[in-house]
RNA sequence: GGUCCCGUGGUGAAGCCUGGAGUUCACGCCGCCCUGUCAAGGCGGAGGUCGCGAGUUCAAAUCUCGUCGGGACCGCCA
């Protein structure tokens, strides 16, 4: 990657060079840059260096007196490009070897003292940032992360572009589909008492695109859900939206990889990169998870076999998994106690720790109620060594997975910018996540998934057994972080009746809320699978944030609020006369 | 809906556990000095309702309860 100001773009205006674009090469050449001063260093009357910042860097002014320029002032600075002086170049610069001398400084706008600092090596309170986040934005950090996101948005456009995707816009005001998240919802003005939804995607609009013979769209779609916000979760986020006609999951896949690598190579081109794949099923039963973080071991063993016939009570359960972690005999009773506590918070119901003291013995408080052999089994199945720490759960299997795989993160995981880009395809999801109250299967990813065609004999199955019904929905997941999902749809009416039966929708129920999916696909639907991914979440992971905050140039706070804006705020009674709307503020309890 | 952490001059922290005068550190700000600095340096100065409200106490930044704001997480996020 060349410098920032590579992808500055041609200077105009009041400027004729960047700041940061300044070298060696420009020596003698008269120069008008412009600006925010960084910082000034005043050295009696007649002498004084201003650092200019723009977004492409920072270069030194050599000023003939500089008492009334202060810290944030707007310049432009006309002077002449003049090498340093020995011994005083600034290796730590872009622009070091060179400063600008003879200036002529005009004072373009002045400023207060800023309400924090631009320097980056402060972290600031994060209301103050995002009530000023117009300073924010000016510190290096947001600036890196905006251009870094503009860059791979471009770069996805052009992989899409490349791939014959057509880039297609979707509403934004749509009607309110009941499944899925809360809707943002935007009340009719014409039609009173009705309302519009904001869309959480543009999953039917991208689905009827295929049936309009788009064959290939694609959209970085803004979507909407109004659910508690997180590190990795905002009300608004972006989405590479895609979905392809007459083809299947291996070409979704390619596609999207694409699209990922030219993603990824845009922002760092020298981290090592690998693409894996993963069924659903492997990767709970080695991570006990279904977004696996593989940078890093610390895979789940499977122990149910070595105590299928234990003494041990605890261990008389229908899954017994454990985890080595390696050096982990020096972690102190404290730190033991409170795995213990958070495995019973995740839902366990206790955690045996044991520290490997050689090939046949352990240190552990339930030691005395196993076997030799079965603790010999246990050190040797988990490959542990003396000085390691081994994690036992028993219980039911997803709960084994969940705890276990929850532990693992919590004592091995490395820093977001650590262990390369570790991607994965998960595939082979379950149809259905498990039953709802009255029994009927609840969708796993969304009621348009095709099941997997090895799976399709069981649709005829009741209860429990459903739940093993495999689908063709896939996700892609980072370092840990899931970036998005996708399948292949079903697009034959008498398919989805059937699925919509098992989920306990019947055919009015169907009509009104997807009747008019349902109604497309009787005019030639294709077969068509699609994928959507969120820019927010690879935009923080290739840039090494652990907040998507830190790459939306306007985000929320954690309870929705914008400190900027004032948003949401009450509206004027007149707009609700008009709409039709009467507020009846929740009585608190 | 729940759990945990944080709130102290403009900024960031320490002080809080173990109550005793708004105490401290760094940065910034203002003034003066300074002709090669680059997180410049030297001297001096201003600036705080310790988020807010109750309670305990002779006495509260400090202990208790509540509340507001921020953050992390669980639930939630087809």
């Amino acid at each position: 990657m060349n410098t920032p100001s590579h992808f500055a773009g041609a200077p105009r205006g009041l400027r004729s060079d960047w700041c940061g674009d300044l070298r060696i090469d420009d020596v003698g050449r008269t120069v008008s840059v412009t600006g925010w001063v960084a910082r000034r260093r005043e050295h009696g009357e007649h002498l004084a260096f201003v650092d200019l910042r723009d977004r492409s860097g920072i270069i030194q002014c050599v000023v003939d007196g500089a008492h009334e320029v202060r810290t944030e002032y707007v310049l432009r600075i006309t002077g002449t490009v003049r090498e340093r002086p020995d011994g005083t170049r600034n290796t730590e610069l872009e622009t070091g070897a060179v400063e600008i001398v003879d200036c002529d400084v005009e004072v373009l706008n002045t400023a207060e003292p800023l309400p924090f600092p631009i320097d980056d090596r402060r972290d600031v309170d994060e209301t103050l940032r995002l009530r000023h986040r117009y300073v924010d934005l000016r510190r290096a950090r947001l600036q890196r992360n905006l251009v870094g996101r503009a860059r791979i948005n471009a770069a996805i456009r052009g992989a899409m572009d490349r791939q014959g995707f057509v880039e297609v816009e979707t509403p934004m005001l749509i009607a309110s589909t009941p499944e899925g998240a809360r809707d943002f919802v935007v009340p009719s003005r014409l039609s009173p008492g009705s309302f519009y939804a904001l869309p959480q995607s543009p999953q039917l609009f991208k689905q009827l695109a295929m049936v309009g013979g788009v064959d290939r769209y694609y959209q970085i779609a803004r979507c909407m859900r109004d659910e508690d916000l997180r590190a990795d979760r905002q009300f608004e986020f972006s989405q590479l939206d895609l979905e392809a006609s007459f083809v299947g999951q291996a070409e979704i896949l390619d596609f999207v990889t694409e699209a990922v690598s030219d993603a990824v190579a845009t922002i760092s081109g020298d981290r090592p990169v690998t693409f894996e794949t993963m069924t659903w099923y492997d990767a709970q039963e080695r991570f006990g998870s279904d977004k696996p973080d593989v940078r890093f071991g610390v895979e789940l063993t499977e122990l149910t076999e070595v105590f299928a016939s234990t003494d041990f009570n605890a261990f008389k359960a229908p899954c017994v998994k454990g985890i080595r972690v390696p050096g982990g005999a020096e972690l102190t009773r404290n730190r033991l106690d409170a795995l213990t506590d958070r495995a019973k918070k995740l839902g366990a119901k206790g955690l045996v720790w044991a520290k490997v003291d050689g090939p046949t013995a352990i240190t552990s408080p339930i030691a005395k109620f196993l076997t030799d052999r079965e603790v010999a089994d246990t050190v040797e199945m988990l490959g542990a060594e003396s000085g390691d720490l081994i994690l036992i759960v028993a219980d039911d299997r997803p709960m084994v997975r969940r705890v276990l795989g929850a532990l693992r993160l919590d004592l091995g995981r490395p820093g977001v910018g650590d262990g390369g880009l570790r991607f994965v395809w998960v595939t082979e999801f379950p149809l259905f996540e498990g039953l709802d109250e009255s029994g009927n299967p609840i969708p796993a990813h969304h009621p348009f998934t095709m099941p997997h065609p090895d799976d399709i004999g069981l649709l005829d199955a009741t209860g429990d057994e459903l739940t093993s019904i495999r689908s063709q929905a896939y996700d892609l997941v980072l370092n840990g972080w899931e970036l998005g999902s996708g399948s292949v749809r079903i697009h034959r009416r008498d398919t989805q009746q059937r699925i919509f039966g098992l989920l306990g929708i019947g055919a009015d129920e169907a009509q009104e809320k997807f009747g008019f999916l349902l109604d497309a696909f009787r005019f030639g639907a294709p077969p068509h699978a699609g994928f959507a991914f969120g820019i927010d979440r690879l935009t923080a992971l290739l840039l090494g944030e652990e907040n998507i905050r830190e790459v939306i140039a306007y985000p929320k706070t954690q309870s929705g609020a914008d400190p900027l804006t004032g948003a949401p705020s009450p509206i004027e009674a007149g707009q609700l006369t008009e709409l039709g709307l009467r507020v009846v503020v929740p009585q608190p309890r």
